[in-house]
DNA sequence: AAATGTGTACAGTTTAAACTGTACGTAAAT
DNA sequence: ATTTACGTACAGTTTAAACTGTACACATTT
């Protein structure tokens, strides 16, 4: 009976803490086996998986996945054991923030980049050059992003 | 000819844009959307958004309330014209992260105290004692989240 | 008061993402 | 060498989001 009430309080910690790791950037699939796993604190097996949150084991398969090039959740080795184990990986704070600046600052230098290339385009071709301006707006707002961003790892990483 | 060639060129300038606004969790209507007015930088009807992006009136009339509600875009008023006008408020940096910033310390918050008080029902019913430790790291990690987030506001506000 | 123009509620459709079950390749166990 | 167990590719299905067209309410113009 206790352990009924269990499953039920797990299960509602699950849906908490994986609305959190969806601002990451996470799927809701990818947020709750994540969240599953960082709170058993230890290796599971896809079946596992599976049977905790009522999903298909391809489904778990595929987060699984997804998790691992993250770097999120770890693949474990135990002698005599068969079956794949995987077992999150702690620091969720150092590890889940940094992926997540990383992506912005990346993301942002990328577009500003493209955003470069069609101005110089607008200027060669002269064409639209009542654009240019706002144009340049809109690249320095990157400019912005990129430079917060910045800013905000290096005080990350001086944190921890 | 050249009016054809700026037609397709403000267009990748719209899509090139609109990536980074889905960053900020619009999304692809509302950050199409708010790229064109952006960049057209003048009062808007529904009409002209509906012919500028070929999509139908209903859709640009959701989007456009969508993006006035998170204060994006405002109303205009202008004698004689009776049809609603639109056009993108400026300060693109400052309306932005803002926004994004306070969505995330409140999120954040809120979820955080979700789990406190499922803390305090593991802790009544006596269930799950050995989850309690794992269950204070993941609280942790929203304080850590919200301070994190906090001090960005701060010194974002301190530099413009 | 009637007629026209405008925005949006709503139902239905299209499109894309998430998920499942089967089938198969690979590796371990017999 | 054969059998069994496991993970995943792939095709098909379910589910949810985005979009459209019609209809209607409200306002402005005649």
């Amino acid at each position: 009976m206790f352990e009924h009430t269990g499953e039920y309080i797990k299960n509602d910690m699950i849906i908490e803490f994986s609305k959190t790791l969806e601002m990451f950037d996470l799927n809701q699939s990818e947020a709750r086996l994540f969240a599953f796993m960082y709170l058993s604190n230890k290796p599971l097996t896809l079946d596992d998986m599976s049977e905790a949150l009522g999903k298909s084991k391809t489904s778990m398969s595929t987060s699984a996945r997804s998790l691992t090039e993250l770097k999120l959740i770890s693949p474990v080795w135990k002698k005599g054991v068969r079956k794949d184990l995987y077992q999150a990986n702690p620091q969720l704070f150092k590890i889940f923030m940094m992926t997540y600046i990383d992506k912005w600052v990346d993301a942002s230098k990328s577009q500003k980049e493209g955003l470069e290339k069609i101005k110089r385009q607008i200027h060669e071709q002269e064409a639209l050059p009542n654009m240019e301006d706002r144009l340049e707006e809109v690249i320095e707002f990157h400019r912005q992003i990129e430079q917060f961003f910045a800013c905000m790892k290096q005080e990350h990483s001086s944190l921890k």
